[in-house]
DNA sequence: GATGTTGCTACATAAACGGTAGCATCAATG
DNA sequence: CATTGATGCTACCGTTTATGTAGCAACATC
């Protein structure tokens, strides 16, 4: 058995239900899969450059990562590099806010340990 | 060193950052992280009913899961069970927007796929 | 043809996951 | 008080993923 790309409708890692939501779940819930994305969010770069803006990712799992979410139609490759395809920009778009909110987060996270 | 539960502020799996963002893409990015927001968001459940909700998922990992999510002040216990802190509830309003994503993502890759 | 960049692949080690068994705790039942 | 059943785990072990370093093939530049 080879690479596993999670696709909705198919059974994956941690899912035999096949229900979109769950493969979109496995998909993402792999290491480096929201953070390529999330760089991916500034526009085309190339392989090189987005190992760089992901903390120098190992190539091997960042190859992995984009040829998954390549074949889930969530990135595509240009003359100019590695880019967000137009459904890949509407799942950053929902991303989006994650940022505002991790902030937020963090703060209460560091509040709360003070407090306790 | 031990269990290793991403906090913004400090560096973790894949991130030397500790950017929030890049704390909460640790935190989320692992199995089953997303799923058991997900399943959590209906209200209160037990360790076995949340086990149940999302296919089986092995006790261990389970566990694990919830403890880094406890940690991270998004799920808390209470006489019930399992749920979402007010913060999970906060986070899972961002995400559940992703439900419905994910079916139209779904019905456009097995297009493409006939396509093909 | 030497130098630099790019997109990878190979390999080895470490960490995470997955599955099954089973234990300790508690509540209810006889 | 022994038994049964549910609950929340932990132990163990095999498999899968991830991490890190090296380096190669392809192309461009000089």
């Amino acid at each position: 058995m080879a690479s596993q790309v999670p696709t909705p409708g198919n059974p994956v890692r941690g899912s035999r239900s096949g229900k979109p939501i769950m493969a979109l779940f496995d998909l993402l819930g792999r290491s480096w899969a929201l953070g390529v994305l999330w760089q991916l969010s500034d526009g085309s770069v190339t392989f090189r450059q987005l190992q760089e803006k992901c903390e120098q990712v190992s190539p091997t799992v960042l190859n992995k990562r984009i040829k998954e979410l390549t074949a889930s139609g969530l990135v595509e490759r240009s003359d100019a590099g590695y880019q967000l395809s137009t459904v890949g920009m509407e799942l950053f778009k929902l991303l989006k806010p994650f940022g505002e909110w991790s902030q937020k987060w963090a703060a209460e996270l560091s509040d709360s340990q003070l407090g306790d």
